[in-house]
RNA sequence: GGGCAGAUUCCCGAGUGGCCAAAGGGGACAGACUGUAAAUCUGCUGCAAAAUGCUUCGGUGGUUCGAAUCCACCUCUGCCCA
């Protein structure tokens, strides 16, 4: 099966502007593509982890990627998919979170040798002048049917600064700078990334009358349409820092039924045949595949072993059984047995199992909080010292989320 | 620059002087049922030393015994005119 087969077959390719030559080009390995990340945050998130796999797919097929950090282009801020502005970043914070892409994305694609290039917008955009970008770029963008373009239209009502309708002017820019630079004759996104990727082409073919193309691939959405990958604390991060591998095992965990196959295919490695041997199973068989696809993508995102002990913590915590040394721990420190013993309220909060006090407290009224598998049934419940062991106690909010307290004296 | 409309809790949205910590819906959380799924039903959803206390309705100041609600100024947003 040839890669551009198998991106159609994982359900990845949304659109492309030119089929054909897209086919030809990549599945022999000619193309020269890049892939835009905006440093929006101090970490990547899943939708990014799509991208940085599709580049790798490309890369192992001998395709050469160009990573552009968009440390330009986040000074402007794209409103697409937006339904109000974004918050401007201070340079400051555009730079910190170049940083902290670079550092992550080494993980995901080979840079060494010229295989992968990375480079960052800034470079070129920072100092462009206005009047020469006007004269040079600005005749070529039609206003009227700038205004047409999907991620515009959705802004009409809620409004639209022209900062931010310049943005698909700056992607253009970039794709033109990278085609004559490094001879990039392909850009690839998210599908929300269309009309930007459009204009990029567009640009190339009427300052140079050269040929070149885009593809989007499918955002991850559930079974309801909703983009995957949010939790209601926000998005589910690569950083083990801001989502701990086990958290992020747990997310894939525990997905819906009716989307845990179009994960699989979409954001896992795992051979065709594979998956689609998995495409009749139901019930607890299904329940299976739930975990598959947690472990792999733990295991690309974290490493093997996080995955493991990811697993592990999983099995512990819901099958009984298996290592409870990898589950989330809390520490309480001498300081917290000063005024007497912690009650209830007070570990939860500490654990990060409740926001205050308050919704500790509504969370043992309701009866969901368990200590060691004992309901807690008495706010005023307290925990000397000695309740705690050696290794800590399970302190456990509802049916998913557990934190192992220990005490440090 | 002129005119009009608006800003309410996580989101949408009601509230136009005390009965307002603020209707209703969504989401989130918890319980029942389950398969760590979905659907459904129930509870709950500012904080707290917790029955009467404190903070919140874009901001600042004012009127009043009392303000989300009235007044002034400011900030931001949308629409219309230029």
């Amino acid at each position: 099966m040839t890669l551009y087969d198998e991106l159609v077959a994982r359900g990845l390719i949304a659109q492309v502007t030119d089929e054909e030559e897209i086919r030809e080009l990549i599945n022999n390995g000619k193309a020269t593509f890049y892939i835009g990340f905006d440093p929006t945050a101090d970490s990547l998130h899943v939708g990014h982890f799509m991208a940085l796999c599709l580049m790798k797919r490309l890369q192992m097929a001998g395709n050469r990627p160009i990573a552009l950090l968009g440390g330009g282009t986040a000074m402007i801020g794209d409103p697409s998919g937006r339904t109000d502005l974004r918050p401007m970043m201070t340079p400051e914070t555009i730079q910190h979170n170049c940083d902290c892409f670079q550092k992550q994305m080494s993980r995901f694609i080979d840079f060494s040798e010229g295989k992968a290039l990375l480079v960052n917008n800034a470079d070129w955009l920072m100092n462009l002048n206005y009047i020469d970008v006007l004269r040079e770029v600005g005749t070529h963008f039609s206003v009227n049917r700038m205004l047409t373009a999907e991620c515009y239209r959705q802004r009409m009502e809620k409004g639209l600064s022209f900062l931010e309708f310049n943005y698909m002017i700056m992607q253009s820019y970039d794709f033109y700078c990278l085609f004559q630079k490094y001879s990039c004759n392909m850009q690839f996104g998210g599908d929300d990334q269309w009309s930007n990727m459009l204009g990029g082409t567009e640009l190339i073919r009427r300052k140079l009358g050269k040929d070149a193309y885009a593809m989007t691939i499918n955002l991850l959405l559930n079974s309801e349409g909703k983009k995957m990958g949010k939790t209601q604390s926000g998005a589910v991060w690569l950083d083990p820092e801001k989502t701990p591998p086990f958290e992020f095992f747990q997310y894939w965990r525990n997905v819906a039924d009716s989307d845990v196959l179009n994960c699989i295919r979409m954001l896992t490695f795992l051979p065709l045949e594979e998956i689609d041997a998995m495409a009749g199973w139901t019930g607890s068989q299904l329940n299976q595949a739930k975990e598959i696809l947690a472990y792999e993508l733990t295991s690309l995102v974290h490493g093997k072993e996080e995955a493991e002990k990811a697993k592990e913590a999983s099995h512990a915590l819901f099958a009984g059984g298996g290592d409870s040394a990898h589950m989330p721990t809390a520490e309480l420190s001498a300081a917290d047995f000063v005024d007497g013993d912690p009650d209830i309220l007070t570990i939860l909060v500490k654990a990060g199992l409740a926001q205050s006090r308050s919704d500790a407290r509504r969370a043992v009224e309701q009866g969901g909080v368990s200590v060691a598998d004992t309901k807690v049934s008495d706010i005023r419940t307290t925990y000397g010292r000695g309740a705690f062991g050696e290794g800590g106690i399970v302190v456990k909010r509802g049916k998913k989320k557990f934190v192992k307290v220990t005490v440090n004296l």
